[in-house]
DNA sequence: GAAAAAACCATATGGTCATATGGCAACGCG
DNA sequence: CGCGTTGCCATATGACCATATGGTTTTTTC
């Protein structure tokens, strides 16, 4: 066997560069050339490691989703661990998905860039069809929880109280990017955003917790 | 003077030219010549009319949110006109904004596309900002009405529950959008958004309007 | 240590784009 | 009626892009 690379490594490497670019710059400068100095890469290497641009974009935004996915899925298991109660958890997970430091800055605008080009490209739609449907589901479970534990009530509709959560996060992503000097009275953007999530969960999950009393940890 | 040429008739006609083109195909199909062919003139003569792309696109971004915020506006006169109680009102105007049909669906790939253009150009993310807060400024009235004429609760924060209800209207058109077919429950997608809209708007507005009576149509 | 395969690179190619340029056509005004 | 302005067009220009092509270099195995 000849020569050897670490062929996640530098795909990584290159997800990672793609990333940065249109963190930065927006998927327009995401240009082959771009990646590949940015990663410090030949052209040529790129392209060995990927078959098309399409290929290498589809690659970073996978990689994207699953790695917020996974940031949340870790507070999740850190929560629970601390047997809080779930509102406290979701009041925790979702801001996650909001810009509010540079990271997650970066991320939203990566997530958008992605957002726009699903709408003529099926491949990257289906990322965040399944993606979308992912958090859903999850929220969702929550709400089930959230019913068995004592913290919703029981006629509550779990699926469609997911769908108006997943997207009351999402739009409010919108504005805090949009306008993160906004004021809303005497609150901050950020703030506000905060108090309209704490108050829709407060009125979702209005009970308390009976702290998982002699249930074992079924994830 | 010489041959003359109705300069906002044309400058209308590149614009929507431009809509259809995005609508259609995204905001890379709207290139100077595609622009020209579906407008039915020559490249030379949009750049006769419009300095740069940069302000065609522009043009076309401004006169589209202004149809649509003239639209809901028409729909709150008539609300209006026909003494409709404000959360009707809103419960009609709100999913203006979402793709249930394929003009909506247009002018929401439309404004997607320019919603992530606004990331990297400055001139387009002030057009963006400016329209987001004035339909937040109408609803936040919206909701101040309410509490005059007795719909809404005397210590509603308006302007907190205006930025909740857009970003919800907001994040629903992107669910609407990536899953249109999805069930939620026995509902369809549409279904599902409208009934989280009501009982959301139920909740913000749980009184009864006092009609108006003896008081002007101050707008 | 040599052969071979993979890693890696520089550059060519063909296409597309925004914009620039130069000119023709039409029409209002004198 | 003809002059001049403006409406309008065809094409040139130079930049940039994704991908193709034909290498050179490195490392492993026998």
């Amino acid at each position: 066997m000849p020569r050897t690379a670490d062929h996640e490594l530098r795909r990584a490497q290159m997800a990672e560069a793609v990333h940065r670019l249109i963190a930065h710059d927006g998927l327009d400068a995401a240009t082959m050339a771009a990646v590949a100095r940015e990663a410090g890469f030949s052209v040529g290497l790129v392209q060995h490691y990927f078959a098309s641009k399409d290929d290498l974009l589809l690659f970073a935004y996978e990689r994207m989703t699953a790695d917020q996915l996974a940031r949340v899925a870790r507070l999740v298991t850190e929560g629970e661990a601390d047997e809080q109660p779930i509102r406290a958890i979701l009041l925790r997970c979702m801001p996650q998905l909001w810009p509010l430091d540079e990271v997650r800055r970066g991320e939203y605008r990566v997530n958008r860039a992605f957002h726009t080009r699903s709408l003529d490209n099926p491949t990257v739609a289906e990322v965040a069809r399944q993606t979308a449907a992912s958090v859903r589901a999850q929220v969702a479970r929550a709400v089930e929880n959230g019913k068995e534990c004592g913290e919703v009530a029981k006629h509550a509709d779990a699926e469609l109280l997911a769908v108006e959560l997943t997207a009351m996060i999402e739009g409010l992503a919108d504005d805090l990017y949009r306008e993160p000097e906004l004021r809303v009275g005497e609150r901050t953007a950020a703030e506000a955003a905060q108090v309209i999530l704490e108050r829709r969960l407060a009125a979702v999950f209005p009970g308390e917790c009976r702290h998982y009393r002699g249930r074992s940890e079924t994830d």
